[in-house]
DNA sequence: GTATTTGCAAAGAATTTGCAGTTAT
DNA sequence: ATAACTGCAAATTCTTTGCAAATAC
């Protein structure tokens, strides 16, 4: 009797996508669902191996490139060599800004930036595929502010776990 | 005797900054002066081999190593998984338009843009230090209209040479 | 049943490095 | 003179692949 949890976000994309749900899918399609981070491929072997000791690293490899090809996931490129990967959020754009100092990803979302990149490219004659944005930055002394907010809305989420560039 | 022509504009910054100038770091650093694109490596190398045939591979990767390490290069990723090199352009930041379709590079600048990234960052408790913006568009029909304009001044360039993604 | 997927280990691609000899300052 | 630089080939690092065995549907 195998013991399995309820399906993950992304074994339900999987499914949805037509894809062969293997023991090993179902689990680093579990580890992306409940990362809010950008693991690389290291890193998601070493979640995926917690939770089921029968994985190898070229799966971990082949599945993110699956993935990635049915744009469940996109790839990042955040300085270091290696490809983080998260889970493709529709609609919601979000960027992310990168601690100089100690390579921490801080996310935060801008809707209005890409309309501007929509016109911009619109301008030059393109239509609006896709964009990257990084923005680099170092951590001002904290004095004591209230949170960061944009147009109102508290907009930041700040990473912790295996997130350094 | 030694034919030698003027200092390129970069190893006038190499000199700046007290690198040594072997005849390897001049060929690169002219190379990379004349260059209005964004070689990877092999392609600097190649440029390098046909001004002088005694340079290899290891000693451009060590230069452009150092020279981005100096803040002389950047280092760019336009997918493709090579790193590709431009000199830095104090001041004028300038974007990257990637064509989907060819990999062509369209440069913009958008000085209004960088100004809403500084306080973007400012408002997450950030000093900005840099950026990366790269947009993904798909050329539309050519309707036959004047070139692309921001601000009422001319802002794109196309570029040409050996700059397939 | 059969086409797909997996693990393993070997192959690849891009970049780095150890070392002995060369060169700029 | 001497510390830094170079070429070469070997080493590293990240990622892909060929093949025989395993598995989903």
């Amino acid at each position: 009797m195998k013991i399995q949890a309820a399906e993950s976000r992304i074994e339900q994309l999987c499914i949805e996508h037509g894809l062969k749900m293997t023991g090993q899918r179902r689990v680093i399609a579990r580890v992306l669902s409940e990362a809010d981070d950008h693991p690389d491929v290291e890193e998601l072997y070493r979640r995926a191996l917690v939770l089921d000791s029968r994985i190898s690293v070229a799966t971990v490899y082949r599945t993110v490139r699956l993935l990635e090809e049915k744009g469940i996931l996109e790839r990042r490129d955040f300085g270091g060599g290696r490809a983080r990967y998260e889970a493709t959020e529709h609609g919601r754009h979000h960027y992310h800004l990168i601690d100089v100092d100690n390579g921490r990803v801080i996310e935060f979302e801008d809707p209005e930036h890409e309309n501007l990149m929509k016109k911009l490219a619109d301008r030059l004659g393109f239509e609006f595929v896709s964009m990257r944005l990084e923005l680099f930055g170092r951590k001002k002394q904290p004095v004591a502010k209230a949170p960061a907010r944009v147009a109102g809305k508290k907009v930041a989420k700040v990473h912790k776990k295996g997130d350094v560039a």
